[in-house]
DNA sequence: GAGCGACATAACTCGATGTTATTGGTTCCA
DNA sequence: TGGAACCAATAACATCGAGTTATGTCGCTC
């Protein structure tokens, strides 16, 4: 496909020359286009020398299109509806009325934030397709740097060394959405499953079950600041099994509060705020240049809007 | 038809996006186009400015196209397809493919020249129509004046009052085709017709038969040039009408040569130089800028190539 | 971590493409 | 026939788009 744009025919050439077309006459014609007389006649006296045709005659004091304008004229039309279809598409990606978004997000958020993210867009912005894939932050991260994602969802604890901040620095950009405390899963008959929030510091000679590599480096991080180092007996990033091995007597497990949402809590296992608290936080990371793609700008602020506050999460 | 040139897409934005689409990166799209790197960074950047769009994203070290990007980029083609087509039927044009000239001759030319031009143009350059209506010199003038005929082939007589220079200064020009001398028409009988060049001094006592207007006008010129003033009986623009008067014996004649090519001189009837001799000169005039349409300056060019000896033409 | 490859930025040049002011030619009308 | 109105062409000028080279910055690779 050799596709060579002719580069002695322009498309000011050819609106001119439709315009006087139209027009009949030159000074008619600027009027047409918002121009000075002079620049129309200047305008054609340069194309003519480029294609060393003439393309108006004068005839009496006005004008007429040669063989060869009349040609540009008719063939006017054409090229301006495959413009028109061109920049149509491009309108209708900047008024949201089509477009896609390829998003990646953590686990847990797949079956809590994203489904109703979906549903918003679905609502908001018929016209503007979600691809979905899951992915953990890192991982995420990773596509969106290779080109193969448009937005991440993705979480973060404070001090976190692969906090998205740290991100920013490199071509990425990333807002914080929500954030929520962290909880603690005790056995029903724990000695502290009776207090509303529990001390860390009560669990130093608990067995633990961890989560995912890095809630467990957090996990390690408040424990610490509680004053020892938790016994990680097991560790699964699977939240559901996690709350059943603690109601299975297998040890206690600190959660984020959006982990509880998809799950049931068995009459096995409670849940319990604990202090010293902390907290995680839930990104969006995007490529710099992101908020001025409509369709990736309207799923931010879709994601922005949507209401957390039954499932423990605190818009930011 | 409201035919809306997007003021915001230009072609060259077209040509970048598709580069770049091609290459995969700005470097190599640079390469493809013959241009600097920056240039094509910073168009792109204009261009994403001009649409509040971006095109493309940063993606490692290099860069990849975003929805609008590829959106343009398929658009592409169909655009580049639609200038071609234009800027071939200009290149048809001008390679003298196609083209049409419209033509208007006075009408002793439309049974001697126009012919074989038509003829010779049929044989040199196919693919040019020419459209050919008879006229007489001033007519011809006057439809070229108001652009509805390309090209006029006329005669005059020296002196001539509508003399083609005469034109010139108006936006038309004229090129000389040929010259011809005028000769006279006498009965068979008559006295003078045993010479071989008539003094037309010795015509001064005969019934003259005119021809059009200006024929008239340059007869009554060349007999004050012989001392007489020339007793019209008859007119009519009509030579074959002319030469059977004449056989008629209801006067004598003076015609140009042309005027006998396409009529037989009936037995009654004898031609003869004369002197005081005169001469006719035949035109070809166009508007200015004609020289540069190809199809005009090919039709000029063939019809300089004609010749006219055999009719007692002698080209300039 | 050094080097290379690729894009971005800066500073500059130049020409295309406008502008206004004016001239020249045509038509029309008193 | 002379003048007003109209239209296009020309001249002189301003400006901005669109290139250029030189250089900076970042990311990948060895």
């Amino acid at each position: 496909m050799s596709l060579s744009f002719d580069p002695q025919l322009d498309l000011q050439t050819i609106r001119i020359v439709r315009a006087i077309a139209d027009a009949g006459t030159i000074t008619g014609a600027a009027r047409l286009l918002g121009y000075s007389q002079p620049a129309v006649s200047q305008h054609v006296q340069r194309a003519e020398a480029r294609l060393n045709l003439p393309l108006v005659t004068r005839v009496g004091r006005s004008v007429r299109l040669t063989e060869a304008g009349t040609v540009l004229a008719r063939h006017a039309l054409t090229i301006a509806s495959a413009l028109e279809a061109a920049s149509g598409d491009l309108a209708d990606l900047a008024g949201l009325r089509t477009g896609t978004v390829r998003l990646a997000a953590f686990p847990t958020a797949s079956s809590t934030i994203v489904p109703r993210l979906l549903a918003a867009m679905a609502v908001e912005h018929p016209g503007v397709r979600v691809n979905y894939v899951e992915a953990q932050p890192p991982e995420a991260v990773a596509m969106l740097r290779e080109g193969s994602i448009d937005l991440a969802i993705t979480f973060s604890y404070p001090g976190d060394r692969s906090d998205p901040h740290v991100d920013s620095a490199n071509g990425l950009g990333s807002e914080t959405l929500f954030t929520e405390d962290t909880v603690v899963v005790l056995p029903t008959g724990h000695p502290l499953a009776d207090q509303h929030v529990v001390d860390l510091a009560g669990l130093s000679d608990e067995r633990w079950i961890a989560g995912c590599p890095r809630c467990r480096g957090h996990l390690l991080a408040v424990c610490e600041l509680a004053g020892f180092a938790p016994a990680i007996a097991f560790e699964t990033d699977n939240a559901i099994a996690v709350i059943n091995m603690v109601a299975s007597g297998l040890g206690v497990a600190m959660l984020p509060r959006l982990a509880l949402v998809a799950a049931a809590v068995p009459p096995g296992a409670v849940i319990r705020s604990h202090t010293p608290a902390s907290a995680r936080s839930i990104h969006l990371i995007a490529n710099e240049g992101a908020r001025r793609v409509p369709s990736l700008a309207a799923t931010s602020r879709v994601l922005h809007g949507l209401d957390g506050n039954d499932w423990g999460l605190v818009a930011v």
